[in-house]
DNA sequence: TCAAAAGTGTTCACAGTACACCCATGC
DNA sequence: GCATGGGTGTACTGTGAACACTTTTGA
């Protein structure tokens, strides 16, 4: 029954899944604790649950000291709660998903961490069970970004079609084609073209497209179908 | 910084939304709280985390309690850390979403609850953040079942094709047109024909259909796309 | 024989794919 | 002018939607 004075209190933290990408890998943000336990120990980035806060305003908290931005992407992914998951003592921890720029990421650098970017497929061995989170992460990624348009907080603030398209074949690891690609992303109507092109690439250049931010916010949560389907049979790898 | 002993221990609950398909509508098992605090108040079926069990753990135990069923169909849905959702103590909660068949289940009442089975969109209102677990429950259910082979949780063991898509078109309140219906559910390869019908609906009588458990396994976690997109132009609205 | 529900067949439109082709520009 | 990557045009194919049609059987 629920006798709330009879019953154990737990510790409760949040852990962070930190993705971003740098233009040709998808990578992961994790820290070298400096402290003790575990120091010297690779470690997604995480902390407790204050008395004071939910769960959400942790993690948000957690992101912006570690990386000094605002308005991050961020979810909730998965609660682990495994009796003997955290060695130090018994610990449920609420885990996150982020998505950020990594270009704004760059310019303010913590000092109280020491976060390093790792490519997702290569990562060091993490303590306690935040191996297991980042796999979850990664297949959550992918299954939500198949049908919605959540990839684009990866990138910059202006960016091209073969960027964004370079973006989708790393995170699915597939190729695409470029035309059927880029149409399929003009059909959503969820992107302006600018008149500004990108020379770095080619010597034609590639007209910038920024997000609408209007139609993004309003489609969030429609389905979108950006990836073919993984029709058990057939499915292109590269 | 994770200095353990300095931190706050916190009251862990697990709260499960239980659905139910009695034939026509979709449908949620709450209960009357028999006990203080909010004694005849509606309210999800929960219980505390015990330093002994993992969320899940608890949460199976709670559902075996309630219902008498092993192996029901279970998952995390969320988990809800606002610091006021509780008005008794500040308290997290696993929420969890169930499917079972309602059939199996009405064998077997327990008598530490007072469960009834509410249809979905005519439920009382329930206590603290309950209502909230509910609707983000139907939210995740229809989202899934609409890619995944979920729904047959909800059916006993044998069941008919017109069944089958009474209970789509309940949870989706969108009519199929049965011919398509049969076939993209026959091209899944996920059922069994039998030779036996059921002849309570209808003089021809349908056949019956059973999980090829094997498949159903196999495929839990592959995209099926069952439920036509809403492309946010068209949709037929029953 | 007729009504009612189960189940099949057939047409049509369209989305996704493959791939050929044109465009712009630096060297 | 030619190589390179950006971008467009187009034909083909398979899936899903719509709906007409056949089947079975109880009353």
């Amino acid at each position: 029954m629920r006798r709330y004075s009879q019953q154990t209190r737990i510790l409760c933290a949040v852990d962070c899944i930190i993705f971003g990408y740098d233009g040709i890998d998808l990578k992961l943000l994790v820290i070298q604790r400096s402290f003790q336990p575990f120091k010297g120990k690779w470690s997604l980035v995480g902390g407790f649950i204050k008395s004071t806060e939910s769960a959400e305003d942790a993690a948000r908290h957690i992101l912006k000291d570690l990386t000094g931005l605002d308005g991050i992407y961020m979810e909730q992914l998965h609660t682990f709660t495994n009796v003997q998951r955290d060695s130090v003592e018994r610990t449920i921890s609420i885990a996150f998903f982020a998505l950020i720029d990594i270009q704004k990421y760059r310019q303010q650098l913590s000092e109280d961490f020491h976060p390093v970017w790792f490519p997702i497929n290569q990562f060091p061995e993490l303590i306690f069970d935040h191996t297991q989170m980042v796999e979850l992460a990664k297949e959550k990624l992918r299954y939500k970004a198949a049908q919605h348009p959540l990839l684009f907080e990866l990138l910059p603030d202006k960016f091209t079609m073969p960027q964004l398209q370079n973006l989708y074949e790393s995170v699915y690891n597939i190729t695409f084609d470029k035309g059927n690609f880029n149409r399929k992303i003009i059909s959503t109507q969820l992107l302006t073209k600018l008149k500004e092109k990108d020379k770095l690439s080619s010597k034609k250049g590639a007209f910038y497209y920024k997000v609408d931010t209007k139609k993004y916010n309003a489609s969030a949560h429609s389905f979108l179908n950006f990836i073919p389907r993984p029709t058990v049979l057939s499915q292109s790898i590269k």
